[in-house]
DNA sequence: AATTCGGGGCG
DNA sequence: CGCCCAGAATT
């Protein structure tokens, strides 16, 4: 038997049951597909039964704001994928009249969406014959055939895809395309598979050659850069405070925050105090302050590690588009903030 | 070709 | 602590 059929007899006694595997809407697939990626199911799997009932179709999805698209994505780390959402939403109804783009060619265009997806969603939805190749597929093609090559390499990404479009079966590409994927995520997994129960322990070159735990080779990433954010929590007597959308290019953008001074090292209160914290908008040259948490927060990010201090300031007047902080929950924000929001007693 | 984009889970 | 996750866009 080959090594496609392998698969398919695998998945079809393996696989979970997953939402989106049940239905053939490109849409539905679509959102499943940007939900996931770089995201492990059983954290994607909540966003999308939520965006799935707030928004039915890509009409729904097209006509909401960004701030709520973005906020139905809170918590879930890279909302370039949400504000591409939005752009090709948008896209598909006024250029398209909401006709789904039908084929890779055509996906591929669309932003947020690039081989793997446009694969992925090709062949789930419409049957085409086109290989993805995700993490999953990574691992277990260099494991079976023992190909050293790194796979973050332009050299890599290219022979792999080769690779899978040799293999794939062409009578029935989204099977071909789901097993393989699963096989991934739940028998060749990263760490500690369990080999002896493997359907292709016979013919798998890293598994005769010891190489299971070197495989795949991936080139290090660079590494991570600390930063300084101290947010300033106004708060006037009616429990007014300040909360702004970050606008730069960069991260978060376009999710809310309170206003933020970045420092070169972590402040103490008199350190903090001699800031001179510049607003057109804000008298605060004589405020006083109380700081909320005493050693800094750490949230660590991919490559970046903020060491965090929230300095509360009360004041007896705010420029007037402060807002109510009990609403604060109703913005799109990082979870660094959000956390704190849920934690602090307004 | 290298960097930048989040957040959570796991050994 | 480092690596991984149904990657893509930008530099």
């Amino acid at each position: 038997m080959d090594f496609k059929d392998t698969l398919i007899i695998w998945y079809s006694a393996n696989k979970r049951e997953l939402p989106w595997r049940k239905t053939k809407n490109p849409y539905h697939i679509w959102l499943s597909e940007i939900i996931l990626q770089q995201t492990q199911v059983n954290q994607g799997l909540p966003y999308y039964e939520r965006f799935i009932a707030q928004y039915p179709t890509v009409f729904d999805l097209a006509n909401a704001s960004e701030t709520s698209i973005l906020k139905l994505w809170q918590g879930l780390g890279y909302y370039s994928r949400a504000r591409n959402l939005h752009t090709s939403a948008k896209l598909i109804v006024n250029e398209f009249d909401g006709e789904f783009p039908n084929n890779y060619k055509d996906l591929i265009k669309l932003k947020g969406v690039g081989d793997y997806t446009a694969s992925a969603i090709a062949s789930f939805a419409f049957n085409e014959v086109e290989a993805v190749v995700d993490g999953n597929v990574y691992r277990v093609l260099s494991r079976y055939f023992g190909i050293d090559t790194p796979i973050n390499t332009t050299a890599g990404i290219k022979e792999f895809k080769s690779l899978a479009t040799s293999l794939i079966d062409t009578e029935q590409p989204a099977t071909f395309n789901q097993a393989i994927m699963e096989f991934g995520a739940i028998q060749c997994k990263p760490k500690n598979p369990d080999c002896s129960i493997c359907p292709l322990q016979d013919s798998c070159v890293a598994l005769e050659k010891q190489l299971v735990e070197v495989l795949p080779v991936k080139l290090k990433k660079t590494k991570v850069t600390k930063k300084h954010f101290n947010y300033l929590v106004f708060i006037d007597p009616h429990k007014n405070t300040l909360f702004e959308q970050r606008t730069k290019k960069g991260i978060w953008q376009n999710l809310y925050q309170f206003p933020l001074v970045e420092s070169e090292r972590s402040l103490n209160a008199e350190e903090f105090h001699l800031l001179n914290i510049d607003s057109e908008l804000l008298d605060i040259s004589n405020f006083d302050h109380s700081l909320y948490n005493e050693a800094d927060i750490v949230h660590k990010l991919s490559h970046q590690h903020l060491y965090t201090k929230f300095w509360i300031i009360e004041v007896e007047e705010l420029p007037k588009e402060a807002i109510p902080t009990k609403t604060l929950t109703n913005y799109p924000a990082p979870v660094l903030i959000s956390d704190f929001i849920n934690e602090f007693p307004f």
